[in-house]
DNA sequence: CTAATATATGAGCAAATGTTCATATACTAA
DNA sequence: TTAGTATATGAACATTTGCTCATATATTAG
């Protein structure tokens, strides 16, 4: 097993490499930039605390645009803009009746990520 | 059930509500703040391609700095900027083995985060 | 010890991001 | 239809953030 690093060729460029073979390993069990891009996407979607505070709050049950905005203390258009992004992302998902749209989370994916988290950042 | 907005009081200013018992409840049930950020601090750093990819990578098998340097393609330093938040999150650990530092994935959550989140961006 | 290797860190700059403000759309009551 | 309510959207500005470059620290070989 090498401790020391060799250069490797890499597109014209030489690379330090230590462990070459895990470097192989690595790129072949690697995702695809697509799907590294949409996790990422999921994950920086949670981490803004506009956007974090209202998938918690959501967590434990639907609410509508205007309590949300009342909840978090910023404006509608704020609440407005980060829940299309949670939308988008499918993160969250709505329910109109009448004027109001109820938002809620999407599916149990997101309640776990957010419980694992939480459980991660509590112990 | 209120169907309508009443304007509620807040700290001197006057909140657009629609259903006050929710918003208590919201409140009530609501995460501090400083948890709300160490959590968002968690999810954000789990957003970047950069430390996206070196997580996954991670999560086959430990590697060191310049390995992962070589997989990513871009600079140690970058690397070790981006490992240092990593660990200062718990979301790393590191092994030294001569000059060599071996990091991998902290604790099980860890993984539990990327299953679950790549569960969700599959679908 | 000294030279070399592996990783870490601080400052600064360019790019990404969240909010506000103004305006637009969707739905409802009368 | 018209007025009013609830939410959405685009542009712009201020902040945050990740990279690069230069330098510093840590460990080992000779």
């Amino acid at each position: 097993m090498p401790q020391r690093a060799t250069l490797v060729e890499e597109q014209g460029c030489s690379v330090r490499v230590v462990h070459l073979d895990r470097l192989v390993q690595a790129r072949a069990g690697a995702l695809g930039p697509r799907q590294v891009e949409r996790l990422g996407a999921l994950y920086r979607a949670m981490g803004d605390p506009s956007r974090l505070r209202i998938l918690l709050a959501l967590a434990q049950g639907e609410m509508c645009v205007c309590d949300l905005a009342a909840l978090l203390k910023v404006s509608e258009s704020a609440v407005s803009h980060q829940l299309r992004r949670l939308r988008d992302l499918f993160l969250v998902k709505t329910r109109r009746d009448a004027q109001c749209l109820y938002y809620s989370l999407d599916d149990h994916h997101v309640n776990q990520l957010l419980a694992v988290g939480l459980a991660h950042v509590e112990e």
